[in-house]
DNA sequence: GAGGGCTATATTGTCGACACTTTAAACTAC
DNA sequence: GTAGTTTAAAGTGTCGACAATATAGCCCTC
């Protein structure tokens, strides 16, 4: 399990998913205890179960945890952020140059329809879609590598964890309208067959985007959620 | 607890590293079946403990798990080696990138005499030294990139990886003498706190190193560790 | 009144037992 | 003899209890 695309089936996946959801929407503040008796009683599970979805939550780097003390949800840093997105651009880059490579004819085709879509909702505003849209364009991409490890680092690691980044500090996707065209540009890159070009852009398009989030976050972070509680 | 600098304290920490060198040394075959019952009188500790280290390994993807049916020591194949120095060339090329940015000018001149030392032992063809002074050296600048994400990834991850696939294919530390000028270019580079190049250099390097292994791979994969035993 | 050590409590780490799923073998029917 | 079904065994998933460790509060000493 721990992949993907596969179906959460025991009782430690649904967990772990669950806790990732609410540590990721804010349902639990970064920075805070998780307590094995008090989630077990929580999610209605034994401890071995939560204890399992909390090393499993470790080792995506969403809690961090203390032999024998405990385990805390990460705090969030104008740092991690900025580690995290330097990461992505390598990552990405990457994926974006495999892509180029790997990805099939028909796989392409999808995703420039993806790309007029998108187009659509940028007309009409709808900056929900226009979001989801994002995340779609750079998952298909990332997908269009066909490097498992590469896919695996990207979707079950860090894709969670700028997402709860994005979310806790309460900053909706950004800058669409700039965004669009440089996933067009990257879009044709790949048609083109073109892996240099394809990894420039992405990488330059990952760039501006942690530049535009650097100036909102320096002011945010410290304000939120950075009081641990005493029990 | 999961982290390159932590000391392992648990007996659950233990295990896990245990597991981890006996699978990436060999001991436990490629693509092996992994027992719950049968690990836990071999290490002699409970199920439980078992259980942790092999859900660490398979977040490491040293290992692969199906619900319901039990955990394999992952297949060897050369998709996954070449796809696993892909990662290394995004991952490392960056490294290089913000160990030029970040490193202290006492790392650097650190980096610069274990370069020294290394070349008397490419002198003196002391090959095991050059295995170790090239883990050595790529290690430096991966803690010199500062950035505890990327340190994690490659660290904990991708290198025991790697690792597995260098001692289970049998392949010792290879192409000594054109690799040390290639870490001397890179340095040079870093020591100019020359960004750019650095990067390039590292991925250049890291290239290099594949398309050697590429060459012996293909003809040894499958000789090797693919007996999936029927028990 | 302040500091250090001790005790009590709460939490994590580990264990063995039970429940459920899978798998393979045995048995039946055709 | 082959295919399908049933059943038994082996292994994983989950649980509650016990052991070990850390934290906080209390007491004692100075």
């Amino acid at each position: 399990m721990s992949f993907f695309t596969e179906q959460p089936v025991t009782s430690a996946d649904k967990t772990f998913f669950l806790l990732r959801k609410d540590i990721v929407e804010g349902a639990i503040l970064s920075g805070s205890k998780l307590s094995e008796t008090e989630l077990s009683t929580k999610y209605a599970v034994s401890r071995a179960v939560i204890r399992e979805a909390i090393n499993r939550l470790e080792s995506c780097h969403i809690v961090e945890r203390k032999a024998n003390v405990g385990a805390r949800v990460v705090s969030l840093t104008p740092e991690g952020m900025i580690g995290l997105y330097q990461v992505r651009e390598a990552l990405e880059g990457m994926a974006a140059r495999l892509a180029a490579k790997n990805m099939s004819d028909a796989e392409i085709a999808d995703l420039n329809n993806l790309l007029t879509a998108h187009y659509q909702d940028v007309k009409n505003d709808e900056s929900y879609y226009q979001e989801a849209g994002d995340v779609d364009f750079h998952y298909r991409i990332i997908l269009g590598s066909k490097n498992n490890h590469l896919i695996s680092m990207l979707i079950d690691g860090i894709y969670h964890l700028v997402r709860m980044y994005r979310v806790q500090l309460g900053m909706a996707g950004p800058r669409v309208t700039t965004a669009f065209n440089e996933h067009k540009h990257i879009v044709q890159a790949i048609s083109n067959r073109d892996e240099e070009l394809a990894e420039m852009l992405m990488r330059r398009h990952i760039l501006y985007s942690r530049n535009n989030i650097e100036q909102k976050l320096v002011n945010k972070v410290y304000t939120r959620s950075e009081k641990r509680e005493k029990p």
